[in-house]
RNA sequence: GGCCGGGUGGCGGAAUAGGUAGACGCGGGGGCCUCAAAAGCCCUUGUCCUUACGGGCGUGCGGGUUCGAGUCCCGCCCCGGCCA
C-alpha cells in the first residue's frame, strides 16, 4: 500500500530518539506523583504475537498518556524465561535452553521495540539471570525459615518412561503426551508453599479491588471456602475397630439421614476398612477405575452429563454419633481425596450424587429436610423444615446446622470446621530450566539450606538433555555431590528446580529496583511505586499467577522482606479479550500466527496500534479473518489522511476576511475540538478505546470539512489548534506519527509527548443545539434543531405546530403529553 | 447441572441515567479527477412497499412492565468462559 509518508524509516528514527532521549526511564525520587503501568511479562516464544501486541498497545497507551498527564510512570519490561518449551526444545535438537531462550529473548525484544512502545529498559528482568536467581532461591529460604515453604509426600502424575513427574497437562487420555506410557499416581517428597495459610485473607481481601467481577469470582471459586463440621464415625468390629473415619460435610443439620458413608479410593483408610470377604471386590473396583480414570488428579469427578457413580462395599460399618444406628462404608468414584478428608458421609435424600448412589446401590434413603409441596421427589438440597432428626425437628436448614455443630462440640463426636478447596502449592518440578531449590540433603543433618553466601545455586551448562526425561541435574555428579554446609560430611544437592509461577510472582517487585545486590529490593523503593496501578494481562493467568503473585506479597511482608508496602500487589487488573483465528486462539502450536513483522515493514506499527485499538472493545475475543487485513489498511489511510491535514499548517493561509458564515463554521469546528477531548478523555479512562479512536476519526472529518466549507475564509488559527488537539489526543495510540508531525509543525526538537493533555472548555464543550424528537405514542414523527436551553411549554409548543404530528393527529385529542426537553415530546393520543 | 458473560446491517462494532437504533470504520454502489489505472475527493448504503412524497417492519425467540425497551422483569433457544 502507497503511503503519504516514509512510514517505516519515520518509525525507525523516533524510535531511536525516544531510547537515546531517556523519556521512560524514571526514578523513586522523581518529584512527579508516581504510576505503575505495568504488562504481564511474557514467555518469551520469539517474534511476539498479535496478543502481545494488543496488550502491549493498550500499556503503552496508558503510560503514554499519564505521562502527558503529568505523572512519572513505571513502565518496566521483562522475561519469563524459564520453562517447559525451552527444555524440551533442548531434548529435540540439543540446543542448550540458554541459547535458545536468548535468541527468543532477542527476538520478542525486536518486535516490542518495533511496536514503538516505551519500556525502562535499565530494569529489564530475565528470570534465569544469576541474579535473579539469587534473590528467588533467597526468597525461597526466607519462606522456608518462616515455615511457609515445607517439604511433604504427595501423589503426583508418575510416568514410568521418562521417570519424571507430569504437569496434568501434559497428560493426555491417561498417557504421557510425549512418550505415551500410561501415567499413574505415585507419592513423592515435593516441595510446597503453604498458601492454605493465607487462604481468609486471599479470600476476603478481593472485595477490595477493582479487577473484573469475573477474576473475583473465579479466585473466589478456586479458595472455596465453605463451613460446616467435621465427624468422627467410629469403626465397629473389624481390623479397623477403635479407629474413627473422619469425613467433613457442609450439612451438618442432615445428619440423621446419614444413611451410609463414602470414602475416596486413594483414602489411606481404604486398606484397613475392606473386609476379607470384600477384598476381591475392592480389589477389581479399584482396578477398573485405573482402568476407566484419565489420570488427571479430577480425573473422576464427574463429568458434565455424567449420570452414575460406582462403588463397592468395604465390609466395614461406622457408628452415626447422631442415631447411634451403624451405616455401611462404601468406596466410591466419586469422592476425591483432595477435598476435605476424603470422605463424606452421604445423605441420600438431600445430596444429588448421594441420590444417584444409593438408587443404582439399594441403600435406605431418609429425608431430614421437608421439601416445597410441589416438589415432585428426588434429593432436596434446599431450605426447608427438619424431620425424621429428633432434637432438629421443626427447625430450619441454618438454625439447624448451629444446633447440630453444637451437639457435635458437647458430645466430642465433631466440630466446627471450616473447608477450603485450596491446596497448598507444588512448586518441585523434576526439571533442568527452572530455578533451582538451593537445599541440601545431608544423611545426618537433614534438609540445610544452601548458605547465602553461596547464592545463586546455577544449574550446570554440562549436562546432558536426553529424551528419558528425567532431569539432567540428577545425572550431573559435580552438581549433586556436595559438602553438607552444617556438618561437613557428604551430601546430595536438591535437583528439583521451581514452578516457573514462583519467578513470576514477585517480579514486579524486583522491577521497582532490580539493581540492589544486596537483598530481592530496597523496601523503600518498592513502597514507592507498589501497589502496580494497572496490571494488564491475559484472562489465562486469572486464577493462579494472580493468586500466587498475591501470596508472594503477603508472605514478603509477613516475612520482613518487603515491611511497608500494600498487601495487594495489583490495585487494578485489565484482562484482555483473545485473538482467534477460525474459532481457536491464535497460537504457535496451531501454526495460525499472524507476525507482526509483516505490518511493522508495509502499514508500520502505528496502524498496526490503532486497528487494535479501534477493532472493538478491549475486553472481547477478536476473530482475525481475510478481512482484517482491509481493516489495518484503513488504519492506514487515516493516518495518511491526518499526514495530510498535519503536515504542512502553512498550506492554510490567514485571512482576515470576516463574514459571518465563516465565523460560524469556525466556531462549530471550535465546539467539536473541545468536545473530542472530553469524550475521548472520558473514553480513555473508561477504557474504551474503540470509541475513543471514532472520535478522533470524527474530528479529522470536522477539520476536513471545515476547510470545504469555509474555502478561502479559512482561519490558520482555528485549523491550527483543531489539529494540534487532533495530534495530541491521538499521540499516546499512535506515537511515531504524531510525533513526526509535531515536529515539523512546532520546530526540531519540540516532543510532543511532553506536551500536557489537553484540557477542554465546559463551554464550548456544550451542545449550541440539540434535536428535539417529537414523537406520537413513541413513534418518532418529526425532528427539530433547539437550544438546549429549551423550556417545557416551548418544546410542547414547538411540537404541536409541527404539520407532520398534526397529519398523524389527526382530529385526536392528545390525552397525555410527556416533555422531557431539550430531547424529547412524546404525544400520547 | 450451577454461576458469569454475550447474541444489534453484508462485516467489526456504537448507543455512559429507560428517550433519534445502527456513531466510527470495513465492504458494496454511483460520481469527480485521469488517456487509463492507483491514490484522493464527493454522494449513497438496515429491510420491505412506493415513480416520488411518504409509510410499514426491524436489536436471538415468546410474553410482560412503561407514554416510550437494544437497555428493566419472566420464560425459552443458541454461543463463549469458569466451576462441579
Amino acid at each position: 500500500m502507497a503511503r503519504v509518508y516514509d512510514v517505516v524509516n519515520t518509525e525507525k528514527k523516533w524510535q531511536y530518539i525516544w531510547a537515546s532521549e531517556h523519556t521512560y526511564e524514571v526514578d523513586a525520587d522523581d518529584h512527579r506523583p508516581a504510576k505503575y503501568v505495568l504488562c504481564m511479562y511474557p514467555y518469551p516464544s520469539g517474534q511476539a504475537h498479535q496478543g502481545h501486541i494488543r496488550n502491549y498497545t493498550f500499556g503503552d497507551l496508558l503510560v503514554r498518556k499519564f505521562t502527558m498527564q503529568g505523572h512519572a510512570v513505571l513502565s518496566p519490561f521483562g522475561f519469563d524465561s524459564f520453562g517447559l518449551p525451552a527444555e524440551n526444545a533442548a531434548i529435540r535438537t540439543g540446543e542448550h535452553p540458554r541459547s535458545f531462550t536468548e535468541a527468543r529473548i532477542d527476538e520478542l525484544k525486536r518486535s516490542v521495540l518495533s511496536l514503538g512502545a516505551m519500556y525502562d529498559w535499565r530494569r529489564e528482568i530475565k528470570s534465569h539471570d544469576p541474579e535473579y536467581i539469587r534473590w528467588t532461591q533467597y526468597i525461597f529460604l526466607a519462606l522456608m525459615e518462616a515455615g511457609l515453604a515445607y517439604r511433604a509426600t504427595a501423589p503426583v502424575n508418575w510416568c514410568p518412561g521418562c521417570h519424571t513427574v507430569l504437569a496434568n497437562e501434559q497428560v493426555v487420555d491417561g498417557r504421557c503426551e510425549r512418550s505415551g506410557d500410561e501415567v499413574y499416581q505415585r507419592d513423592l517428597e515435593q516441595w510446597f508453599f503453604r498458601t492454605t495459610a493465607y487462604a481468609d485473607e486471599l479470600l476476603d481481601s478481593l472485595d477490595d479491588l477493582d479487577w473484573p467481577e469475573r477474576v473475583k469470582t473465579m479466585q473466589r471459586n478456586w479458595i472455596g471456602r465453605s463451613y460446616g463440621a467435621e465427624i468422627d464415625l467410629p469403626v465397629v468390629g473389624g481390623e479397623a475397630e477403635g479407629v474413627s473415619l473422619r469425613v467433613f460435610t457442609t450439612r451438618p443439620d442432615t445428619c440423621f439421614g446419614m444413611t451410609f458413608a463414602a470414602i475416596a479410593a486413594e483414602h489411606p483408610m481404604l486398606d484397613m476398612l475392606v473386609s476379607d470377604t470384600q477384598r476381591e471386590q475392592v480389589e477389581s473396583f479399584l482396578t477398573g477405575l485405573r482402568e476407566a480414570a484419565d489420570t488427571s488428579t479430577t480425573a473422576r469427578a464427574l463429568e458434565p452429563g455424567r449420570t452414575h457413580t460406582h462403588g463397592v462395599f468395604t465390609g466395614s460399618m461406622v457408628v452415626n454419633p447422631f442415631t447411634g444406628g451403624t451405616i455401611p462404608v462404601w468406596v466410591v468414584d466419586y469422592v476425591l481425596l483432595g477435598y476435605g478428608t476424603g470422605a463424606v458421609m452421604a445423605v441420600p435424600a438431600e445430596d444429588e450424587r448421594d441420590w444417584q448412589f444409593a438408587v443404582d446401590n439399594g441403600l435406605p434413603i431418609v429425608r431430614t429436610t421437608e421439601p416445597p409441596d410441589e416438589f415432585e421427589g428426588g434429593p432436596w438440597t434446599g431450605d426447608g423444615v427438619k424431620v425424621n432428626s429428633s432434637f432438629l425437628d421443626g427447625l430450619d436448614v441454618a438454625t439447624a446446622k448451629e444446633r447440630a455443630i453444637e451437639w457435635l462440640e458437647e458430645s466430642g463426636a465433631g466440630r466446627r470446621k471450616v473447608n477450603y478447596r485450596l491446596r497448598d502449592w507444588l512448586i518441585s518440578r523434576q526439571r533442568y530450566w527452572g530455578c533451582p531449590i538451593p537445599v541440601i540433603h545431608c544423611k545426618d543433618c537433614g534438609i540445610v539450606p544452601v548458605d547465602l553466601r553461596d547464592l545463586p545455586v546455577i544449574a550446570p551448562d554440562d549436562v546432558e538433555f536426553l529424551p528419558t526425561g528425567e532431569s539432567p541435574l540428577a545425572r550431573h555428579e559435580a552438581f549433586v555431590k556436595v559438602e553438607c554446609p552444617k556438618c561437613g560430611g557428604p551430601a546430595r544437592r536438591e535437583t528439583d528446580t521451581m514452578d516457573t509461577f514462583v519467578d513470576s510472582s514477585w517480579y514486579f517487585l524486583r522491577f521497582c529496583d532490580p539493581w540492589d545486590s544486596e537483598r530481592p529490593f530496597d523496601p523503600a523503593k518498592a513502597t514507592h511505586f507498589m501497589p502496580v496501578d494497572q496490571y494488564i494481562g491475559g484472562i489465562e493467568h486469572a486464577i493462579l499467577h494472580l493468586l500466587y503473585a498475591r501470596f508472594f506479597t503477603k508472605a514478603l511482608i509477613d516475612t520482613g522482606i518487603a515491611p511497608g508496602i500494600g498487601r495487594e500487589p495489583f490495585s487494578k487488573l485489565f484482562t484482555q479479550g483473545m485473538i482467534r483465528m477460525g474459532g481457536s486462539k491464535m497460537s504457535k502450536t496451531k501454526g495460525n500466527l499472524i507476525a507482526p513483522s509483516k505490518y511493522f515493514a508495509s502499514v508500520g506499527a502505528d496502524a498496526l496500534r490503532l486497528f487494535h485499538l479501534f477493532v472493538g472493545p478491549p475486553t472481547d475475543d477478536f476473530d482475525w479473518t481475510d478481512q482484517t487485513d482491509e481493516i489495518i489498511e484503513g488504519c492506514g489511510k487515516f493516518l495518511d489522511r491526518v499526514w495530510r491535514l498535519a503536515a504542512e499548517p502553512a498550506a492554510v493561509p490567514h485571512v482576515s476576511r470576516h463574514d459571518g458564515g465563516a465565523q460560524a463554521v469556525g466556531e462549530r469546528l471550535d465546539r467539536l475540538v473541545h468536545r473530542t477531548i472530553a469524550k475521548v478523555s472520558g473514553d480513555l479512562d473508561r477504557w474504551s478505546f474503540n470509541t475513543a479512536v471514532a472520535h478522533l476519526m470524527e474530528l479529522a472529518n470536522g477539520i476536513q470539512r471545515y476547510v470545504a466549507d469555509a474555502g478561502d475564509a479559512t482561519q490558520a488559527d482555528t485549523y491550527n489548534r483543531a489539529v494540534d488537539t487532533l495530534l495530541l489526543l491521538l499521540a499516546p495510540m499512535v506515537p511515531h506519527v504524531t510525533a513526526e508531525l509535531w515536529e515539523r509543525r512546532h520546530g526540531a526538537g519540540t516532543r510532543i509527548h511532553q506536551v500536557a493533555w489537553p484540557e477542554h472548555d465546559p463551554l464550548l464543550a456544550r451542545d449550541e443545539t440539540t434535536v428535539l424528537v417529537v414523537q406520537v405514542n413513541g413513534k418518532v414523527r418529526d425532528r427539530f434543531e433547539v437550544e438546549p436551553a429549551i423550556t417545557e411549554a416551548d418544546a410542547i409548543d414547538l411540537a404541536m405546530a409541527s404539520q407532520k404530528v398534526s397529519s398523524v393527529l389527526g382530529n385526536s385529542e392528545p390525552k397525555r403529553i410527556i416533555a422531557k426537553p431539550p430531547k424529547l415530546v412524546n404525544i400520547v393520543i
